[in-house]
This record gives structure tokens, sequence and C-alpha cells, in this order.
DNA sequence: AGCGCCT
């Protein structure tokens, strides 16, 4: 095994040998401070993968390196419950993270002015002010103004400190108090307002309340998280979970994502190595350095993700730590976790493999409720929810998000929840005036001319200057990426047929600014939060509005302004309508000739959108001005399937909540160390490809 | 019909 990253490379440019830093293959012996001038050499096609500069990627470490899939976090030592482990974590574990906690705290009064400059968690609240809010439901706890005005705890007061979230936004002063209260939620806020936070704290801080789930004690093999948060995508997970590692820093709540990708079998084996004895000594040995490190590596991480330099610097770092983590990680599985962040299909697998109970949940969270009820997913939800074990509404907390509620959604949706408040903070999905739109009359034979014109438009813009390309389908992704890489623009494509290395890899190198164009599918529609993204294009626009709203809301985040162009064809009529509606809502100017668009095609289009199998279907059109509490649509007639609900299919879990299965050693363990991914090219791939999340 | 979501 070899730590020069760069070996056989032709190394990185002068003056870096000696610390292994990674460069992206189509930059090396390339001028690297310039990666617009650099050799575009990159191309969705196999045909390069074979090249011999891609060796590494086809060998061995991919294949059974496996990716992040089940990455325990946290320190060992479960024992028997709370009491136990906070015994453990006062006397040996913190000390390091204790020195670590108090550097980085010094570091963060050095670099305040910097940080309220809009680096860092710097937020625009002003953007805030004045957003109308409807909170209805009864007996709705009052919001709070400043985060202390709420009982939170102690260690994560202070990470809220150390995110600098000097005030909550809108959505987190009246959702944290109803979430802290334990009531169950139903929340509509804008993209990029702080839904993420708004979920975890009120979780984080009933589990550090509780104490952490005790268990049956003794060996255990099924690991019982007490909060479930689930997503629709891997890259969406992953963000979450390294979110919530930042405000559960040092609290001893253990969190751990589970996404598909990878085979699980790989990751059993590897407690069958004879490493696996010597698991526990070296678990002593590092635990208390991994677990600062997984910890603070996110919060370095979110400071210096602007810097390309330290994005290199940064892999190498965790890289190094991450070959130890892995380990540690595995044996820590069985150890026990507190909130698991996964998505459904990976999730319902290991609940089928005996690995995951769900019997233990307390809250149940489901960030982009509205697309995980949808026709795709609603199925694997209501199964996890309903069918595996997991606790009945009234005896669990659940809270669904989302920047979008549609009325059909609202009434699925109303099967999970007891006794709700439906919160909607802001007017429309999008956040009002922050985004600014633009619809142009663009033919599907003309859109890549005119998606040249437009990115040679800003080109000179400089590469923190992030662009968004949306396109309807994953072939349509990959064409364009290629097309666009053809003609010398830096773009990589991301969409659900690349394999899970593949999807970071873009992601990551988008983020960083090394391709700064990225090509996407609606796998990256939603929730993703990617600092910098100046410019949103619907290359293709979506069927559904609410798909709309998402994806422009990947720019104009955390208050910044954004611009979103869309590309509107004579395929895209059905859309007219909800589009001119939104845009007005949004106070921005809409084209005449959509105008006349929307006016012509009202007739011929009525309903539509995704949900239409739900039947029902309102009125068709104009919700959008925010959504409301559909049951206030009720005005005489009870509430349907609203309130007490017949729980009557629901599975005591009898089949997966027990320990019959045993027999499976736990998991397996690929960390969410952030950065990872440099190293991976030589050695273990599993450095990519687990390599968390990048925020 | 198109995205996503366990092997």
């Amino acid at each position: 095994m070899s730590w020069d990253f760069t070996g056989g490379r032709g190394g990185a440019g002068g003056g870096r040998a000696r610390l292994p830093s990674y460069v992206p293959p189509h930059l090396r012996n390339a001028p690297v401070a310039n990666p617009y001038n650099a050799a575009y050499g990159y191309s969705p096609y196999s045909a390069v993968y074979n090249a011999p500069g891609y060796g590494q990627y086809g060998g061995g470490g991919y294949v059974l390196g496996g990716q992040q899939d089940f990455a325990p976090r946290g320190r060992g030592r479960r024992g028997r419950g709370g009491q136990r482990r906070n015994e453990y974590e006062s006397s040996s574990s913190p000390s390091f993270a204790d020195a670590i906690a108090e550097k980085f705290d010094e570091l963060e009064v050095l670099g305040e002015e910097e940080a309220a400059g809009g680096g860092g968690g710097g937020i625009n609240f002003e953007a805030y002010d004045d957003i109308p809010v409807k909170a209805t439901g009864s007996e709705v706890p009052p919001p709070v103004e400043r985060f202390d005005e709420i009982d939170l705890g102690e260690g994560l007061m202070q990470n809220i400190r150390r995110c600098k979230y000097s005030k909550p936004t809108p959505v987190q002063k009246h959702a944290i108090p109803i979430a802290v209260a334990g009531r169950d939620l139903m929340a509509c806020a804008q993209t990029g307002s702080g839904k993420t936070a708004a979920f975890c704290f009120p979780i984080i801080s009933t589990i550090l309340k509780n104490g952490l789930n005790s268990g049956p004690g003794g060996t255990r093999t099924v690991a019982q998280p007490s909060a479930l948060i689930l997503s629709p995508t891997r890259e969406l997970s992953c963000q979450i979970h390294e979110e919530a590692k930042k405000f559960a820093f040092k609290t001893g709540v253990r969190i751990v994502v589970a996404y598909g990708g990878a085979s699980i079998q790989q990751q059993v084996s590897v407690h069958q190595s004879p490493f696996y004895c010597l698991l526990p000594l070296l678990v002593l040995l590092v635990n208390s350095v991994v677990h600062a490190h997984g910890h603070f590596a996110a919060f370095v991480w979110w400071h210096i993700q602007g810097s390309d330099v330290g994005l290199r610097l940064f892999n190498s770092v965790s890289f190094f730590f991450y070959g130890i983590c892995c380990v540690v990680q595995l044996y820590n599985l069985e150890k026990g976790v507190d909130i698991l962040v996964a998505t459904p299909g990976r999730l319902a697998d290991m609940i089928d493999r005996g690995r995951v109970s769900l019997k233990m949940i307390k809250h149940l969270a489901l960030d982009e409720a509205d697309r995980m009820l949808d026709m795709g997913f609603e199925p694997q939800i209501r199964k996890i929810v309903q069918q595996m074990g997991m606790p009945p509404p009234g005896q669990r907390q659940t809270m669904l998000f989302s920047a979008t509620f549609p009325d059909e959604i609202q009434r699925l949706a109303s099967d999970f929840l007891k006794d709700y408040i439906f919160l909607s903070v802001g007017r429309v999905g999008s956040s009002t005036g922050l985004i600014s739109q633009k619809i142009e009359l663009v033919q599907d034979m003309d859109k890549r001319s005119h998606i040249m014109k437009l990115l040679h438009g800003q080109k000179a813009n400089g590469k923190r200057d992030l662009t968004l390309v949306f396109t309807e389908t994953k072939k349509g992704a990959d064409a364009l990426e290629y097309y666009l890489s053809m003609s010398g623009l830096p773009a990589i494509a991301i969409h659900g047929d690349k394999v899970q290395m593949e999807r970071e890899r873009a992601l990551r190198s988008f983020k960083a600014g090394v391709t700064p164009i990225l090509v996407a599918t609606d796998v990256a529609s939603r929730g993703l939060d990617i600092p910098n993204v100046s410019h949103v294009i619907n290359f293709d626009l979506p069927k559904d509005i609410d798909d709309y709203v998402h994806r422009i809301g990947r720019t104009g985040r955390a208050g910044k302004s954004g611009l979103a162009t869309a590309f509107f064809s004579d395929q895209n009529m059905s859309l007219a309508k909800p589009l001119v509606e939104l845009m007005k809502e949004s106070n921005q100017e809409v084209p005449p000739w959509l105008n006349e668009y929307a006016k012509n095609s009202s007739n011929i289009y009525s309903g539509g959108g995704r949900y239409r199998r739900y039947g029902g279907g309102g009125g068709g059109g104009s919700r959008h001005g925010g959504y409301d509490d559909y049951r206030n649509d009720y005005s005489g007639g009870g509430y349907g399937g609203y309130g007490g609900a017949s729980y009557g299919g629901y599975d005591s879990g009898s089949y997966y909540g027990d320990n019959g299965y045993g027999g499976y050693a736990a998991p397996p363990a690929w960390s969410g160390l952030g950065g990872g991914g440099g190293g991976g090219y030589e050695l273990g791939t599993e450095a990519v490809v687990a390599s968390g999340w990048d925020m």
C-alpha cells in the first residue's frame, strides 16, 4: 500500500511531492491552478475509463471496497445504556475531542469576521423577514425567536453556536418548539431555509434528554435506532448525515447513514477476517481519535468547502484516518445507533435481514416528504412505517418536511401522523425574490446551441460560480455532458445509472469548482445543499411544477440570490399555467408569450402532475400561493382518513422486532468521514466511494 | 413516461 496518491501520474505539479494530494484525472499533467484551460479529458463513455489513466478505477478497490454503506459513527461502548456510556465518554474519549473542540472554538473566534461575511454559516436573514407563516392544528406551541428560549441541552446549544446559527430561520422558529413538544408535524417551508436543522435539533435534544436507548443489553447484533430519517436519494441522506454529525458533535449521540450501491455481503465478510479479533483493541486505541476526527471533519469541511486547496488537503488527511475508521466503525455498528439516516430501499433490506430493528423508534422524519409519498416511493415507505415493527403514530413522533406539499400527498401522509400540526412557512416553494426566474422559448433542437451561448456568457464569472443543468432523462444528461465536454466546457453528469462512486465524484468535483457545470437528472433536484450554485438551467423542464420549484431551489440558498433559466419548448405546454402562477406569486416577470400559452392551454390540460393517480385531485390549478393544510378544505364532512385512523393493519413487529436474527454478525461500515475522496485513487477506492459527503 | 429507491 502506498500513500502516494499521485504516484505514477506524473504528480500534481511542482512542490507537491511530499504531501499526497489528489488531482482529478483530467487535470493531471496540466497546470493545476487553471481548470478552465486544462484539456478536458473526461468523457462519460466507458472507453475512456479503460484508458491507462483510469486504471485504478477499474481495479480492485472499487469492486471489493464497496462504499459507505453503513457507517456507524461515534465512540464505542454502548454498554448497558445511557449511564454507562456517559461514564465512558467523560472518562476516556472526550479528552481528545475536547482538545480539538477547544482548538476549534479558538479558531472560531479568530474567524468570526470572515464567517459573518457570507462564508460559513452566514445566513442572510433579512431575506426571510416578513414572510407569512401558518400553523394549524390543535394547541400549537408558540414560536421562539431565539434558540436559547428552548432547552435543547448544553451540548447541542454549543454546537449550534459552533455552526454560527445565531438565530433560527423562520421554519426553525416554528418547527422546533412544535417538535420539542413531541407533536407530530407536517411542515412546508422554502427550499434552503434550514429544514434539516429544524428536525435534527429536536431529535438530538430529545435523545439527550431521554438518555440513549439502552436496548436489551448483552450482545446485541441488531441495531435499534431511536430516530429514523428517510430521504429520497443517497446523496441527500449523506448530506443529512453530515449535518446531523455537526449538531451531535461531542454529545455522544450516534448517527449512522445507510444507503444502497454496494452489496452487504462483502461487508459481513470483513467480520470473518482475522482482523476482527483485533478490533476491540484497535477501538480502544483509536476510537477517541477517530471519533473526534469524524465529527471535527464535518466542521472543518464546512468551513473550507470553498477552497480547492483545502479540499485536497482535507481529502488527504481524512484518508489517513479513514483506513482506521472503517475498521472501528465496523465494530461500532453493533454497539448501537441513535439516529439512522437512510434511503428506503437499503433500510427495508437491512430490516429484512434482521440487522436493524425499528421497534425502538421514537422519532420518524421524512425529508422531502411529498416525494417520499408519491407513486414511486409510497409503497416502500408504507411498508417501512407500517409493517416493519415501527411503533404506530401516537407512540412515536412523526415529522414530514418538504418545500411542496400537494393536497393529495397530505391526505396520504395523514395515515402516518396523529393529531399533527400543519406548518406552512413562506408563500411558494421557492424563496420569494431570491431566485430570479427566466423562461426562454427554446425548441428541443435549439437547446444545445442556446445553452452554449448561456454558458459562454458566464464563463468569465470565475470558477466559484457553479451552474446546475437539469435534463429530463439519464441519457439526456450523459449526452449533454458529452456535448459540453467536447465543446470545451468542464461539465460532469450525475444520475441514477452511474455507480455510486461516480455520482459522488461528480458531486465533489462540482462542489469544488473543478467541473463548475453539473448536468443532472432529478436525482439532484431535491434537498442538496450545494453552496455557490448561482445558476440553475432547466434544459428540459419537468412535468410537475413542484419539481420545478425544488430544482430552482438549488440556487438562492441561505438567503443568497440566484438565477434560474428554463428552456420552454412545445413539449411543456402543460406546465405553462402553473408556471405562470408560480412566477406571479414570486413577483417574477412573465414573458407575454408564456402568458398566452397559459391561457390557451388551461382548457386542454386540466389536472395533471404525477399525482393524478390519487384521484380527487382537487380543482387542478391554483394551490400555489402556499400550501394549505388540506384539512381546512373540508368545511363540513369529517376529516376522512385523518384522526384516530385505523391502524388495524399494523403489524406489531413480531417478525422484525425481536432478536431472532442474532446470527447476523453486524456489518460493515465504511465511514462517512468527510472528504475521503482523494486517496481512493490509489488504494482503496473505498475512500472515494465511502467518502461521506463533502459538505 | 420519467425520475428515484435494497440485491
